[in-house]
RNA sequence: GGGCGCAUAGCUCAGUUGGUUCAGAGCACCUCGUUUACACCGAGGGGGUCGGGGGUUCGAAUCCCUCUGCGCCCACCA
């Protein structure tokens, strides 16, 4: 029973998305209507679908679905990432196991290998967002390495080249010597670990005496080229001039002085390894000091590191400290935490590296990013506080470094022509840079075999940060109707953890290119964790699988589920399942709604109710009401809150309401007029709700009505905002509290809704009447009186300063009558005195708003009235 | 070390400029109910001194100070 269920709902989903896709509802093309456009965050080309993917596409579909319903153009852009680092390592581990080693093979070899992979995994992930219902163009799906974005990339350096934007340097970078490439800051983590401080004692080559520095990396001291101490340090002045030499080595090597050095920490002795250190490499330039590289670049040590050679930095560590020992130059170890910095993607410990790299200033691009933010608010981020770390980083920002020393990307279009450091051109073709090459040299007699191009792959972000220009072409036409008409696009909806890789780089890639912001809104969503507040993760298995909720919930239940958790932009959510139940739960609501509504025989010849024409008149504006108040939170990007709103309308307001309150009698016949209200009420209610559950309401959709001349719902017309007859739903706040009132009575009386009750009304505050029908169903009522007199005999409630009275046949007891009363007396009597007070304090009286002392005029003259009432009926049982 | 943010019912969170509707929602929980769409249901109900302390004000969950406990981002102290 239960996998048939599923099965059905499987197939449904699938017929439906085979629906859209077949009539093209998903595609866009450019016309007369306002644009809605979204580029999707490209995952990873062999990525599979995780929770995060499932929230943030959901909430994409959401908004494109919606704006598809308002009648705008809209499009939504998928496609795939190449994702550089994580791909090429996929391979590369992929060809180990097959016994072929990366170095072994040729360029052209390694990518043949890496593009087999990619077709063979490649896109999987888009297929698995087909079941979760997103409304993609997929005739538009891009993926960063196709020749066109390609060349898109290329183009862009050439020209940021020319505008002498990026440059060749000689850096310290981040140095991944397991991925054997560098890394941005970006990349890098920085992880407590509990290390030692070395201390090490170091020859003073003119006196006997020795000196000794704290250290973290005593494997390092084979790259020393100087030791520093503070001029101001007095402890150390006798050492001014002096020469120090390395143990092991026996270099000598000169001690410096400079006020970096903190007197205070460890010994007040550093040591210097320009090589090996942002710092150290910072004071070698300062003083000159020589550069000694130690290590090969898988961080094992090279020929400076002697004995040592050949092996790996960690064991020499440990190695180099007993010797240091065994040669009485190790004073003592301490126990240390210090932060270390490992790749994002292999976890290996970066090791700071010299090396020619290409960078990319950023000084002026911050600049219109800056203010397009935090200025003009051309650019809105969601929730706002993620400004604070958007200005921070754009203000402390360092010129980016693009090349990465990997196959996997687009090459870097520089070709050297010869040894010098200036020896290249950078053009976007061979034949082109071979011109330029000759220009340059004023030769000419350079061949096309004497060029040899950069070795180095782009950083991937660097063809990620032209997305949203790039899949519509605007690199390479700059001026085609495309761009034109969809750029700048119109949300952006991704996590906060890519804001500097991605979203600060678009947005500097959409002024510097276009001269227009790339987006109008990006929405942050949080990070998805286990019920325990937890990162998902691999590791801890506490991840679930996507697709298997999917198939054991349905799509929409997932999606609603996920919706309902998710509370604000930029907040995490807790998973849990129990979320993703109350979704079915909900999907089934409506389900069992249809069927009520489908199983009714309708007469062409009964006259409509009363209570049904005043129940349909209250839905109107309820609804109404409530679709005001859903567009105000999607105009916040509140999705939860307004997927909320739906929930609550269809479960309460339409169900457990409108639907009892136009429900015919057993095997009794609907109206007609009553029935077609009700058919067009659930298509509003159907509309709504389709961004967030497409599958169940285009099903439904298409059963609920004749569909030959009207379209999908996936493409109908969503609701307008209308007035809404507040009078009406006042009126009926005060139907809903009588109905109450009475099932109330019925419970604490243990009367049966079957059998019926008489109802008198003393209507004190002159109700209106227009619900009496719909109180005399809702409460099986068989007659309701208005009446001057309190009736004897009866059971009572009151709403507001109104009595009400169901007489009972035999004795009332009257002893739990009055203490009810007196309960509701002293409560009313309490209530009053505190207004009371509050209006007798002229302070308040005179300080506060002629609108707030009104209101509390307004409940004090309410409250008399109440124990009015309340005094009457306990004196008419006393 | 610097910066930002959070703390409201058992859980996840709303609460816009201090004052109708300010103590709320959903879920969970408890009671009752085999009413002719639905027990993936219906009707009721309990539950919070709004993290602690102090202050401003006629009035504070809301503003200020302070303490405590979390979270995130940034940072080269060997």
């Amino acid at each position: 029973m239960a996998s048939e269920a599923i099965n059905s709902s499987q197939n449904i989903e699938d017929k439906w998305y085979r629906y859209w896709m077949e009539n093209n509802y998903f595609h866009s093309e450019v016309d007369e209507r306002e644009p809605y456009t979204i580029v999707i965050p490209p995952p990873n080309v062999t990525g599979i679908l995780h929770m995060g993917h499932m929230l943030n596409n959901t909430i994409q579909d959401v908004l494109i679905r919606r704006a598809r319903l308002q009648g705008k153009n809209a499009c939504w852009v998928p496609g795939t990432d190449h994702a550089s680092i994580a791909t090429e390592a996929k391979v590369v581990a992929k060809l180990k196991e097959q016994g072929i080693n990366k170095n072994d093979l040729t360029r052209e070899e390694f990518l043949k290998h890496a593009w087999d992979w990619t077709h063979e995994y490649g896109g999987v992930i888009l297929e698995q967002l087909k079941k979760l219902g997103c409304s993609c163009d997929w005739e538009r799906t891009k993926f960063t390495l196709d020749a066109e974005m390609s060349e898109s990339v290329i183009k862009t350096f050439v020209n940021l080249y020319n505008k002498g934007l990026i440059y060749r340097g000689y850096r310290m970078v981040n140095w991944d010597p397991e991925a054997k490439t560098t890394l941005s800051d970006e990349e890098v983590e920085y992880v407590e670990q509990n290390g030692k401080l070395y201390y090490i004692n170091y020859k003073i080559e003119e006196t006997n005496e020795t000196l000794t520095v704290a250290t973290t990396r005593p494997e390092t001291i084979l790259g020393d080229t100087a030791i520093c101490i503070n001029p101001n340090d007095e402890r150390f002045a006798h050492l001014k001039g002096k020469k120090a030499i390395v143990p092991i080595c026996n270099r000598v090597i000169p001690i410096i002085e400079d006020d970096y050095v903190d007197i205070e920490f460890g010994t007040g002795c550093l040591k210097v390894t320009p090589a090996h250190d942002m710092n150290d490499k910072a004071l070698g330039d300062k003083h000159n000091l020589e550069v000694i590289d130690i290590f090969n670049e898988d961080a094992t040590l090279n020929s400076f590191g002697m004995h040592y050679q050949g092996k790996d930095r960690f064991v020499v560590i440990e190695e180099i400290s007993a010797e240091l020992e065994t040669l009485g130059c190790l004073q003592k170890t301490e126990n240390y935490i210090n932060k270390v910095g490992a790749s994002e993607r292999t976890k290996a410990v970066i090791e700071p590296r010299l090396s020619d790299q290409w960078f990319l200033k950023m000084e002026d691009m911050v600049k219109p990013a800056l203010k397009a933010v935090l200025e003009t608010q051309d650019i809105k981020l969601y929730p706002k506080k993620i400004e604070n770390t958007y200005r921070h980083w754009l203000e402390n920002i360092r010129d980016w470094n693009v090349s990465r020393q990997l196959w996997w990307g687009q090459q870097i279009p520089a070709y050297f022509y010869g040894d010098g450091k200036e020896d290249f051109v950078v053009a976007e073709t061979k034949v082109e840079a071979l011109k330029l090459a000759n220009e340059k040299t004023k030769d000419g007699g350079l061949k096309i075999e004497d060029l040899k191009q950069d070795n180095d792959a782009l950083d991937t972000w660097f063809s990620s940060w032209l997305w949203p220009i790039s899949v519509f072409d605007g690199i390479r036409n700059p001026d085609n109707k495309e761009i034109n008409y969809y750029y700048p696009t119109n949300d952006l909806v991704t996590g906060p953890d890519i804001i500097f890789f991605w979203v600060a780089r678009m947005i500097f890639a959409g002024y510097e290119f276009r001269d227009k912001k790339p987006f109008n809104n990006v929405y942050f969503t949080g990070i998805v964790r286990d019920n325990e507040g937890r990162k998902m993760s691999k590791q801890l298995g506490n991840s679930p699988d996507a697709l298997k909720l999917i198939e054991d919930y349905s799509a929409d239940a997932v999606r609603a589920g996920m919706m309902l958790l998710s509370s604000g932009a930029g907040n995490d959510l807790l998973f849990d399942e129990t979320k993703l139940q109350q979704g079915k739960a909900f999907k089934n609501k409506i389900l069992n709604a249809y069927k009520l509504v489908s199983g009714w025989e309708v007469s062409e010849t009964i006259e409509q109710p009363e209570s049904s024409r005043i129940a349909l008149e209250w839905y109107d504006s309820k609804f109404q009401s409530a679709f005001a108040e859903m567009e105000d939170h999607f105009s916040k990007y509140r999705l939860s809150d307004s997927l909320m709103t739906i929930y609550k309308l269809i479960w309460d307001d339409f169900c457990s309401w409108l639907l009892e309150m136009v429900k015919p009698g057993y095997q009794q016949p609907i109206d007609r007029k009553t029935f077609d209200a009700i058919i067009k009420a659930f298509e509003n209610n159907l509309k709504v709700l389709h961004p967030f559950m497409p599958f169940l309401t285009e099903e439904i959709w298409h059963q609920i009505s004749d569909r030959t001349k009207e379209e999908a719902l996936i493409v109908s017309e969503y609701p307008s905002v209308k007035e809404i007859n507040s009078e009406i739903l006042s009126g009926f706040e005060i139907a809903s509290e009588v109905i109450s009132g009475i099932r109330t009575i019925r419970k604490e009386k243990n009367i049966s809704f079957k059998e019926t009750v008489k109802l008198s009304v003393v209507n004190n505050i002159d109700a209106s009447t227009s619900f009496d029908s719909v109180i005399k169903k809702m409460g099986n009522v068989e007659s309701l009186e208005y009446v001057s007199e309190k009736i004897d005999g009866a059971l009572t409630f009151r709403v507001k300063s109104n009595e009400y009275f169901i007489p009972m046949e035999g004795t009332i007891n009257i002893e739990e009558e009055i203490e009810k009363l007196t309960e509701e007396l002293k409560y009313a009597e309490g209530f009053l005195k505190s207004i009371q007070g509050k209006l007798a304090n002229e302070r308040f009286v005179n300080n506060a708003p002629e609108k707030v002392v009104a209101i509390e005029r307004q409940k004090e003259a309410d409250a008399l009235a109440k124990i009015e009432t309340l005094k009457g009926s306990l004196e008419g049982l006393l």
